[in-house]
DNA sequence: ATATACATGTAACCTGTTACATGATTTG
DNA sequence: CAAATCATGTAACAGGTTACATGTATAT
C-alpha cells in the first residue's frame, strides 16, 4: 500500500470527525491535539488537494448558508481504510526529542552554575504552565465530553502529557539541587 | 547580536572540545548528544562553511600525518563570545514532541482495543530498549570519565532522558491496564 | 585483498513555517 | 462601523534527510 506523510493521515483521521473543512481541522489540532501535534495551513489546504487527487477524500461546497465558500471533505472507502491500515502499523522508530536546554546544558561548563541554574529555573517555569494547561483540559474534557467514545481516548493522550510533563518538572528540581551553588571558576 | 539556528550554536559548542573536523563532530554527537540531538553531514558541513565566512572559526588542514584531507576548526574569540551568549539566553518555548503513538490512539476508536494494546506494547518495548542505553551510558561515564569537567553535566543530561523516559514506560502500563480487553464494536 | 573506518562534500528532495493576499460573515 | 472570526489559498524561505560521488588509511 502507498505510504503518505504524517500530515496526511492525521487529516484523514480529522476527516472521520465532524471537522471536514480545512479551517475547522486547524481548530481542532490547535485545541485537542495541541500537546503533540501541530499543523499549518500551509500543509492543510495542499495535503487536502492530495487527499483529493488520491481518491482518499472528496470535496463539495458547504450548502450551508452563509458558508459559500466553505469546502466540506469527506472520506472515500479507499480514505477510511488508508486511514485504518496505518493505524495498525507499529510506530517505525522512537522520535529523538531536540532539547534546547539539554542541549546548552551540555555545554554548562563554559557558563556560571548561577547561570546554568537560572537556565533550569525558567524551564521549570515553562513546565508548570504546561502542566496545569494540562490539567485544565482534562477537567473541561471529564465535564463535557464524557459521554463522547473518543473522550476515553483523549484522556489517554493527556495523561501521558501529565507524567512525561511531571518527569522533566522534577528532574528540574533535582538538577538545580545538584549544581553546586558556589561561583567557582569555569572556562 | 546576529542570531544563527541551533545547528550553529552545536557546532560552535562542540568546537570548544578536542572535536575539531567534520567527521569528529558527527561522531560526537552520534556518541554523546544521541539522546536530545541529531545531525547529518548535509547540515554539517554548510554550517562550517558558514561559520568560517562569519568568523566564528577558522580552518587549517591537519598537521598530522596521514591525515592529509583532514579539516581542523578552531574557535575565533567572536565564535567564543557567540557561543557564551546563546548559552545565557533562556530557552524561549517549549518544543511540541509529535507523537505518533498518541496520534494514533486519539483515533483509538476505529480500531480494536487488542490492536490499540499492541501498538503500546510496541511502544514500550522499544522504550524499555532506549531506557537500557541510557544506563549503559551512564555507567561508561561514570567508570572513564568521571574526572572530566564535562562529566557532571552529561550525567545530567543522561538524567533527564531516564526519568522521561520511566515516565513514558509508566504510563504504558497504566495504559495499557486501562484499556478494556473485550473486543467490542468499534466504528 | 577486502572490508571497515576515516574524511569531505553536494544536489535533490521532503517537511514545515511565515507572511501575504483575499474576501465574507458575525458580533459588540 | 469596527473588530473578530470564518474561510481558502500560495510563495518564499528555513531546516533537515538521503543518496550519491570520491578518495585515503587501517585493520583483518
Amino acid at each position: 500500500m502507498k505510504m503518505y506523510n504524517d500530515t496526511a493521515y492525521v487529516i484523514l483521521g480529522i476527516l472521520t470527525t465532524e471537522c471536514t473543512s480545512g479551517y475547522d481541522i486547524k481548530k481542532l489540532i490547535d485545541q485537542s491535539l495541541n500537546h503533540f501535534w501541530k499543523i499549518s495551513y500551509g500543509q492543510i489546504y495542499p495535503t487536502l488537494k492530495l487527499l483529493v487527487e488520491e481518491e482518499l477524500a472528496e470535496v463539495a461546497p458547504s450548502l450551508e448558508s452563509g458558508k459559500k465558500d466553505k469546502n466540506e471533505y469527506s472520506l472515500t472507502e479507499k480514505g477510511v481504510n488508508t486511514l485504518k491500515s496505518w493505524l495498525e502499523e507499529p510506530v517505525q522508530q522512537l522520535p529523538v526529542e531536540k532539547n534546547e536546554i539539554l542541549l546548552k546544558l551540555f555545554f554548562g561548563n563554559h557558563q556560571s552554575n548561577k547561570a546554568s541554574i537560572r537556565l533550569i529555573e525558567d524551564y521549570r517555569t515553562k513546565l508548570q504552565t504546561r502542566y496545569q494547561t494540562y490539567v485544565a483540559i482534562e477537567t473541561s474534557i471529564k465535564e463535557h465530553d464524557s459521554a463522547s467514545k473518543d473522550a476515553k481516548y483523549w484522556l489517554y493522550t493527556l495523561d501521558y502529557g501529565k507524567r512525561t510533563t511531571k518527569a522533566a518538572m522534577d528532574w528540574c528540581a533535582a538538577t538545580i539541587k545538584n549544581i553546586p551553588k558556589g561561583e567557582e571558576m569555569y572556562e
